[in-house]
DNA sequence: CCATGGTTCGAACGTTCGTTCTGATCGTAC
DNA sequence: GTACGATCAGAACGAACGTTCGAACCATGG
């Protein structure tokens, strides 16, 4: 389960000029098929011939390029996290105001949840799965993250004169942001705006009450 | 995976008296340890084996009273849901204001929740893997869980002529309470009365505002 | 005192798991 | 044309999986 380091890195062909973005783009393609079969079948429920069968890849194939079951989970994880996060930084960088940067926390985390809802899925469900190396540097992002949305609120707070629980109310958010995987249907639930629009009310208004 | 009357119920004894109680109590203990099992590695994780260690019956034994994994999931998913709709409609049935039956929903999720994290996280985590007999029965309590919620909150709106999405709102409402098995830290954080009460606040002054 | 039937067990069944290994094939660079 | 790295299919590995089986155990009722 644990020993990230153990297993060598595959290793990665030196290529020069434009093979590098072909390579990269067709090892993401059989992320996305991954991602696929881990967020219908679980992690501990999807098997390497699964995933092999999926991606089209053979099975001495994935071992080749990703190492292990464990890594492939690894390099989902931390593509998704660090781009959401990545998406996050440059909206943030446009303002200042930490009302604003919490409604463009939340709109940023919706839009990409829905735009990719199993790789979402994947990263909430999986959550406690990866330890030793791979856990620790998820875990290393998702708390930089959470740290970003818990600054601009205590910002917010201390701006307004606000009294609440930070740590309560930013999880509180977060449990109703990830929640979604479970029960989002687009012909009932609107698009990404609509659904932060009144998530943010309700978390706005919520707060906001002296 | 599926069909759930195919096998046939373990031989419930036929006893008199005391001794049913002591039988129940018994396989009731089995229970809460499986529990505890599948509570920290997940449905898939946890093998029969280390279910079997963990309540201290043997492997055979475990299909003698249990009949599969599957039912034993099933089990425990049934009988947590069903005490906590029941201790809901019990208090429910002392009061008719739609405001105070909302409170008094969040309260007593929450409650239970931390006096039964464990099975809790099992019925919140392991959502989706039980399909069939098993699946539908399951999903007609959680249905009935989540009608009683929302029931409630739309007398509540019409009462105060408020104006928002019903659905989005509960279901909101939800992922803030059922996200709380991912973070909830009783040194941090308070017991359930407390957090009911910001959790309620949120909520509230969230709908509530025009 | 033995027969009965629920209870419990260790051992085994066949399957699938994650992973590794062996050669064969194929396109490309020299 | 040949050497090489990428990629493959397929078999094999030991371990672990969910499940089943047959025989002991043990209290009870005749």
């Amino acid at each position: 389960m644990a020993s990230a380091s153990t297993r060598p890195r595959p290793h990665r062909a030196v290529r020069r000029q434009q093979a590098e973005p072909r390579f990269d783009r067709k090892l993401g393609k059989i992320l996305e098929h991954a991602t696929e079969v881990f967020c219908d079948k679980g992690y501990e429920g999807a098997s390497m011939r699964d995933l092999s069968r999926a991606t089209g890849m053979s099975l001495a194939g994935m071992y080749h390029y990703f190492g292990s079951k464990e890594r492939l989970l690894y390099l989902i994880q931390q593509h998704t996290f660090s781009t959401v996060l990545s998406r996050l930084r440059a909206r943030l960088s446009e303002t200042n105001d930490p009302g604003h940067g919490v409604r463009t926390f939340i709109q940023n985390h919706l839009e990409y949840f829905l735009e990719h809802q199993q790789a979402m899925k994947v990263l909430s469900h999986e959550d406690e799965v990866l330890d030793g190396e791979y856990g620790r540097k998820i875990a290393l992002i998702k708390r930089e993250y959470y740290r970003i949305c818990r600054d601009l609120l205590d910002r917010y707070k201390k701006e307004k004169g606000l009294e609440f629980d930070s740590r309560t109310a930013v999880l509180s958010l977060f449990g109703m942001m990830n929640w979604i995987y479970t029960w989002y249907n687009p012909r009932l639930d609107g698009g990404a705006e609509q659904l932060s629009r009144e998530m943010g009310n309700i978390f706005f208004r919520g707060i906001s009450a002296r």
